[in-house]
Parts: structure tokens; sequence; C-alpha cells
DNA sequence: ACGCCCCCACTTTTT
DNA sequence: GTGGGGGCGT
């Protein structure tokens, strides 16, 4: 068969990769050098020339996004044989799968997906069963270690025999109790996706059997974000024949937190015996100058392999650092740099703003609103995260599956229906006690004579009422499901007779979950319930962003991975927020928050702002960054500085301070949310609101001082004098010095 | 059972 | 600066 007519498209490098063969390939992918289309064109390759069918073929990723650009760009290639390859993200190909063959493992195929949320929930519950308290075990803290270990595909009991000492052991029990209610709920964790599939393929030979038949070549993206629980996923998915074809870039592993772990590309020659290793090292997308400051950058990194990322795009705009007064400056400064560019010919759509927390956001969006910039922001508080989108999902969660504790707890007194928290502990005490689930505990109430009667009746009702929207379900549409629940609910009329801003504005979101269940249907066809409850807890709402090209586009740092814009800002590079300072005690962290600054400039095509703020406003109090450690590993011929750099490197005169207690006080206006706070100044921290000139502030430098968010500092000096007096602290951790004023209540030490 | 209010922890990143 | 959970009073 001659060579196909598109690999004259390639590089050399490139075309290797596409043309291999059988057996295991690993592609080293630098920033930019085209992992994407090598991909899709060995998917070509493979179908075209090797005569591979679409369906024996698996792409995996990690986001919807990456899986819907992948099957786009196959679909250019090959036509309409594409539909019948399988690309999606580790987590939907394992709710595929499970849904056909969890009853292997004795689940429902019916199970709902838990979220975050939903899991500290059930870690609440897990831990009141195992006679613990919330307060010495952190439910989210119980939860980091439960999902660590399902991140390594661990079972309960594995981790019990882990344990090495009371606390652990009681931390496995906790995982047990876990996991026993997830299961009488019928339902999964994101962790359990990846994991029960695992235990599936280990225990059922045949069933794994049957999908290594199935699926001749395996090709994974983003290799070097895969943890412990993927890694064995395809280790057994690709059996003996190794047909493996993975694409990373440890430079880019950004999701250790999540469990991703480097080993998984750095020993992948160990774990896949006559690997085939190609390079990809020409960037086509950076300027060279931008190439450059990047590459200084995660150059000072360790655990890396060396690398020569180079691109023929000589020289290039150098790197702007700006540095702002405070976090509103700095805004204005990207906001009249945006205008400055779309002079340049450059359009909104072109220019990207990444930030490290999406906290961030917000007085960037101040700005660009103010200056009447359209932008679209991605991620943040989610759509699905509104309580009252919550509460219709958690009805046709539990309309789909009556299991779901958490869904129903959710509802069960929303809108409120005279069913108390008492009565749920009952249900749920009863549920525990019987081994049952909680939905068949409330009908046992709803029979039973000793209940009382208004419990009877009203739990009876609500019991009726999604049986009723149940029978409903069977074979409607779901919009036409979603509108019944906001029917026989009452749901919207008791937002209607609210009649707050606040219920109005809830309204307008479930009006927009309807909206978005029509075009759900409209774009899927054979859209189900159940396909539509994988949907929303599997697709964040990034994958779903239309491309919109006259907006700017804000989004965090990670969210960026995969993505490239001509013109890109950087903002608030300070020490303590990018490296944040929850990394700064841990070297392989601080790796991590070099490579996530790497992984931004690389975005960046023709031009690249960094910029920070010498002065931020942080959970309400003033703090004091110094620059980012990453703006001195650039080398200094690649910059230009847009402000002087000593200008604000520590503060030199500061506004108002005083020690801070916040009270309410009748009188005073409401805020947004109605709650009337009014800002007072007392330093003795007991009682505002008499007349007497406060006392002098006991305050000296030198001190010792406690805050409750930061911990222990020193007061570094006093401005001014008596209790008008302002005070900097200065804390320190792992070498890292913030200066902030004192704002909240300091406890002297 | 309900609603108001206080207090706390949160914010690093997401499938 | 914000959301949620728990406590308290009705």
């Amino acid at each position: 068969m001659p060579e196909p007519e598109f690999l004259r498209f390639l590089n050399p490098p490139q075309r290797e990769a596409v043309t291999h063969g059988e057996g295991p390939l690993l592609v080293v992918a630098g920033a930019g050098s085209g992992k994407t289309r090598v991909l899709t064109y060995r998917i070509a390759y493979l179908v075209g020339h090797l005569g591979i069918a679409p369906p024996h073929i698996l792409a995996v990723t990690f986001t919807n996004k990456a899986a819907g650009e992948m099957r786009e760009r196959v679909r250019a290639l090959l036509g309409a044989s594409a539909a019948a390859l399988w690309v999606g993200t580790f987590h939907s190909t394992c709710t595929r799968i499970l849904r056909k063959e969890i009853h292997h493992l004795g689940y429902s195929p019916g199970f709902v997906i838990y979220d975050e949320k939903d899991q500290v929930g059930v870690v609440r519950e897990a831990l009141r069963r195992s006679g613990l308290d919330e307060r010495v075990y952190a439910p989210r803290a119980v939860l980091w270690h439960i999902d660590r270990a399902k991140n390594e595909a661990l079972s309960p009991e594995d981790l019990a025999a882990r344990a090495d000492g009371p606390q652990s052991a009681q931390i496995a029990q906790v995982y047990a109790a876990y996991q026993q209610l997830l299961r009488t709920s019928s339902a999964l964790d994101f962790g359990d996706l990846i994991r029960l599939t695992v235990l599936l393929f280990e225990r059922h030979p045949r069933v794994v059997q049957w999908y290594r038949e199935r699926w001749r070549h395996v090709l994974v993206d983003e290799y070097q974000d895969t943890n412990t629980a993927q890694y064995r996923l395809i280790r057994l998915l690709v059996g003996g024949t190794s047909n493996l074809c993975v694409v990373g870039d440890e430079d880019q592993n950004v999701y250790s937190w999540r469990g991703a772990t480097i080993r998984n590309i750095l020993d992948f020659e160990k774990d896949f015996p006559g690997a085939r290793v190609v390079k990809l090292e020409q960037n086509y997308r950076s300027t060279n100058v931008i190439l450059q400051a990047a590459g200084a950058v995660v150059r000072r990194n360790r655990r890396r392999r060396p690398k020569a990322l180079w691109t023929d795009r000589p020289g290039g705009d150098l790197v702007v650092l700006h540095e702002a007064r405070d976090e509103f400056e700095e805004a204005r400064f990207v906001v009249e740099e945006i205008r400055r560019l779309a002079a340049e010919g450059y359009r909104p759509g072109d220019i990207a703003i990444f930030y490290r927390t999406n906290a961030q956001s917000r007085v960037v969006e101040e700005q660009l609103l103010g200056a009447n910039v359209a932008y679209t922001v991605l991620g943040g508080v989610r759509f699905y995260d509104r309580a009252e989108v919550k509460d219709l999902l958690a009805y046709l969660r539990v309309i789909h599956n009556p299991a779901d504790a958490v869904g129903l707890k959710r509802i069960i007194n929303s809108p409120p229906r005279g069913i108390g928290k008492t009565t749920v502990e009952r249900a749920e005490t009863l549920a525990r006690e019987e081994g049952i689930p909680l939905h068949e505990a409330l009908r046992r109430f709803s029979q039973d004579d000793s209940t009382l009667g208004a419990t009877r009746r009203k739990v009876g009702d609500f019991l009726a009422m999604i049986e009723r929207l149940r029978e409903k379900a069977q074979d409607g549409l779901v919009s036409a499901i979603v509108q019944k629940v906001i029917m026989e609910t009452g749901y919207v009329r008791h937002l209607v007779e609210e009649d707050s801003p606040e219920s109005r504005s809830r309204g307008e979101n479930i009006q927009e979950l309807v909206t978005s269940v029509f075009a759900f249907e409209e774009s899927t066809p054979d859209a189900s319930l159940a396909s539509y409850l994988d949907q929303i807890t599997l697709v964040s709402d990034a994958d779903g962003l239309a491309k919109t090209p006259d907006h700017v586009v804000l989004m965090t740092v990670h969210s960026a991975k995969g993505l490239e814009f001509p013109v890109v800002f950087m903002v608030g590079m300070e020490e303590s927020l990018f490296p944040h300072s929850l990394s700064l005690d841990d070297p392989e962290a601080v790796e991590e928050e070099r490579r996530l600054c790497y992984v931004g400039m690389t975005r960046a095509k023709n031009r690249l702002y960094l910029s920070r703020a010498g002065a931020r406003r942080v959970y309400g109090s003033l703090r004091f960054n110094e620059p980012s450690r990453f703006f001195a590993e650039i080398p200094p011929e690649l910059l230009s500085a847009s402000s002087p750099f000593e200008a604000f490197a520590a503060p030199k005169r500061v506004h108002a301070a005083r020690r801070t207690v916040i009270r309410k006080r009748a009188g005073a206006a409401p805020d947004r949310r109605g709650r009337t706070i009014d800002y007072s100044y007392d330093q003795s921290g007991e009682h505002d609101g008499n007349d007497g000139a406060p006392e002098p502030l006991p305050l000296e430098s030198g001190m010792r001082v406690r805050h409750p968010n930061l911990g222990f500092g020193t007061v570094d000096r006093l401005d001014g004098e008596g209790a008008r007096a302002r005070v900097v602290i200065r804390f320190e951790r792992a070498g890292v010095r913030t200066f902030m004023l004192a704002y909240a209540e300091l406890e002297i030490v």
C-alpha cells in the first residue's frame, strides 16, 4: 500500500511515531510539538494504511474537550468511518464499561456518580457510623486519604493492611464504611470508576479478554497525568500485545495532587520492554523568546529528562513583566494592554488571561466589565454546583436510582414539605440497623403504625410522588421529565411565592437548566435520563465552552493546559500565590508549580505578559507578596519591564490598619447578601459602639504574634501612633516572606 | 419543624 | 468575602 499523502505534513520524528506498527510506543512530546496531530494521524494511519477497523481502536484522554477535539480531527481525516472509533476520557470510558459489566461486581448497572460534594456527605455519615468525631477527623482530610487510596486502586482491605498506626487504621475503617454506604446507595465516586474497572478486569478474565479483543490498539494522551489506578487499567487493557501508544511530557505534569505520577512516563521503557521512544522537540507554536523564557523556568526542575525544544520562529517580542501596586491596578494594566492590542489588530478571542486560583478572576472581571470588553470565564463556580440546580438534578438522580441516599436527603424537604431532620435521622438509623437503603427505611415509616400519623402521611406523599415521577420517566424524554419534576414538586412555585431577588435568580438558573436539557437532547442521539446524568457529572463547564471569537477568555493555568492563544497574560505572579503557599514547604510541590508556570507560558504563541501586584487582598486582609521566584528564573535579556522592578518590592506606606472586629450593628445597611454587618475598629476585641477613644495598640515591632489564617509572625513595624497606628506583620514560611496589614484579630504570643 | 443567626473554614488546581 | 453547618429560639 502506498504511503498516505498526509505523511508529507509531518516532520521525521512525527512520521516515525505515526507509522510505528505494533508494540509499545512512547512519544515524548514537548509543548506545542504537535502531539494531537501525531495521535490523530496515527489513528488515521492505523485505519487507512494498516487496515485496523475503527472499532478496534481506543483513544483515551483526560478531558472531554481533548476527546472532542481528537474525534473531530480524526473525522476530518477519515470521514464517516471515524464514528465507530471509541474516543473518551478515562472516566467516561470506564463508565461505559461499568454500565455493561458492573453486575459482575454485585453493583446495580443503574448506579449514579457522586461528585466531590456528595462524597463529603458520605464521609460524614461514614464517620458517624464509625463512631468518630468530625471535629477530630475532618471529613475533607479523611476524603483526601480515601481518594488517594482509590487513585492507587486500593480497596478498604488493602488500606487496612497498610495501616501503620491507630489513626490510619481508623481511616481505613471509615473507608470501608464509606464504601458500604456507596454500595447501598448504588453510587460510585470518580475514583471508583477507575478502581472498580481495574477490579473487574482482574477478577473476571473473560471480561477483560473481551475488551482486549475489541480494542487491539490503545492510545493514551497526557500520559504524564495518569495515576496508578489508570496505569493498571491500561496494562490490563493492552494485555500481552502491548499495542499501546502513549503521548506525554513530564514537564507538563500538573495533577500529582490527583494521584498522577511522573513515574509512569519515566519508567515506560521498563514497564513495556522493547518500547520505541520518539521525541518531538520542534515547537510549532511559540516565538523563540517565549520558548526560551519558559524553558529557563522549567529547567530548574530536577526530575525530568533533559530536552531541547526548538522553533524556527526566531526572535519575537520580549516577555512583558509588569509590577502593579495592587490587584486592581494589575487588572487595569491588563485591560489597557488589551485595548492596545486591539489597535494592533488582535481580536479579543486571541487573548487569554490565566491565574493560579479561581478567586483571582473577580478583580479582572470587574475591570473588563468596566471597560466593556466581552469575556468568558472558564470554570469557577460551576453552574451545576448551584443549590437549585443540584436540587433538581437530585430529583432526577433519585428518580433514576431511588437508593441514592445523598440525593434523597437533599430533596426530601426541598421545597419544604414538613419532613425534618429528626425524621431523616430516624430513617438513617433504621437503614443502618437493617442494612437497607434509605428509601426503604422511609417506605417503612410510611407504612408503619408506630410512626406518627402526620409524618407517616408526609413521607408517604413524598414517596408516592417520586414513584409517580418514576413511572412517567420510564419512556419519556429527559426534558419532559424535568418539566414534570418542576410541576409535581412545586419547586418553581415555591420560588415564585418567595419572590425575592434571590429566588428570581434561582428561577433563571432552573430555566437555564431546562434549556441545557433541550440542548443535550438535540446533540445526543441516544439521550436518556442515565446518559444525561452521566454527562453532567463527567463533563465540566469548561468542556462545553463554545468558541467565541469576540471574547477574552479567563481561566486557571490548570485548565489552560492543551490550549494555545496568540496573547497570554499571567496575573498574580507572586510568591505564595504562584507558587502557591500550600506548596512552599515541599520541594516536589514547588517543582509542580514550576511545571504549571511552564504550561502557562508555553500556551502563548506571540506575546506573553507576566504581572504581579505589590499588595493584594486575600480573604479580606491585605498582603504584600514578593515577586514570584519564577520571574528571576527568566533570563533578563528576554524580558521587558513595563514598570520599575523595585517600585513595589516592599510596602513603603500602608493605609488603614487596626485590629478589627466585625460586629453586627442595628441599623447598618444590608450588604448584597442581605446581611447587616458593620466594620468597626476596636483594638480590645471585646466590644465596639462606645464613643470613647480607643486605647493604644499593645504592640511593638519585633513582637511575636499569631494570625488566625497565616499562623505565627512578627510585627515588622507600626506606622503612626496610638490606636491609629498601622501594623505591618511579617510572616515567613519556607523562606518566603509575606507582609500584611493586621486586619484580623492578632494574638500576642 | 422551621428559620434566623453565628461561626467557621475555605481557596490550589478537576475528572 | 463567601457558603454551609450547627445551634438556638420560636
